[in-house]
DNA sequence: AGTATACCCCGGTTCTCCACTGGGGTTTGC
DNA sequence: GCAAACCCCAGTGGAGAACCGGGGTATACT
């Protein structure tokens, strides 16, 4: 019941982005990993997964980097989790429960998924930035 | 964010003892597993810490087997997956966000735990022997 | 008493996945 | 043309999941 890394270095990855989209600069693996100090040859292979699923754009060659693909309010954080951990994929090999038991496990187990998946859903890396920056407003009132 | 099979086992085992549990007969694993298709060392080790966790108690020697250690409305999912899954040992290692995006990640994250939790501590036992058989009840009135 | 029946404990094994590292290749801007 | 970036693929080490097996111990029944 804990958040994997991959899923959570991919929402920094996304959290850096977002404040970039506006300007259209791309922003670099380096940079990203730096800051929020994520190995960055692990980075990288996360930002493929994310671009092969449409989350991000890439840019090759030199100042190159990545962008968001879409405004960060039209990004949700069950987008990204989704992708990462690949549970759209898991249609395929649904074992069939055998005993009566078991559907009624499966049944508590599918509510706790839905629960989790709403949760995810209603929050946008938008939201995350503007909590982030709110946080922030509030530490320096207090340092004040 | 799929139910493991060690959860799976332990709460098709309790839902076996569930019924039992008024008689005061204790149950084999040998029964439970044949019952449920679970590889009977497995469930072993299972019951093993369930007992630990004070949910089962077991009474060894010819004739000896499991018995719940309270009625079954009395123990919830959470009980059951929090115990064999063991995060309640999980306060050790905290690990120290480092950046103000990876604060409100965890904040988003914990919402998301809390909401699970709370699905599964609303069900117990018997809420699930329940649901089994109205559900077995609305097979037969289509059976019919 | 003796024996069969069950739990008890501990250890090993195979397999898969996660987190991470490394070696090249290709595209692009200057 | 060269350096800066992404791209792809491959491998590695560790951890945990899901088992299996052997030997020990308590208990009921005869």
């Amino acid at each position: 019941m804990d958040l994997s890394c991959k899923s959570e270095y991919a929402l920094l990855a996304l959290l850096e982005l977002s404040p970039h989209y506006a300007s259209g600069e791309p922003l670099q693996i380096r940079q990203i990993s730096s800051q929020q100090n994520i190995p960055d040859r692990y980075l990288e292979q996360l930002l493929a997964t994310l671009r092969r699923a449409g989350l991000v754009k890439s840019q090759r060659g030199a100042r190159g980097g990545y962008l968001l693909a879409r405004d960060p309010w039209k990004i949700s954080l069950y987008d990204v989790v989704s992708c990462i951990e690949g549970f759209d994929a898991q249609a395929d090999v649904t074992k069939v429960p055998d005993t009566s038991e078991a559907v009624v496990i499966q049944d508590v187990w599918g509510e706790v998924r839905q629960a989790a998946e709403a949760i995810l859903q209603k929050y946008t890396l938008q939201d995350l930035v503007d909590q982030r920056n709110a946080k922030q407003q509030v530490d320096i009132m207090y340092y004040i």
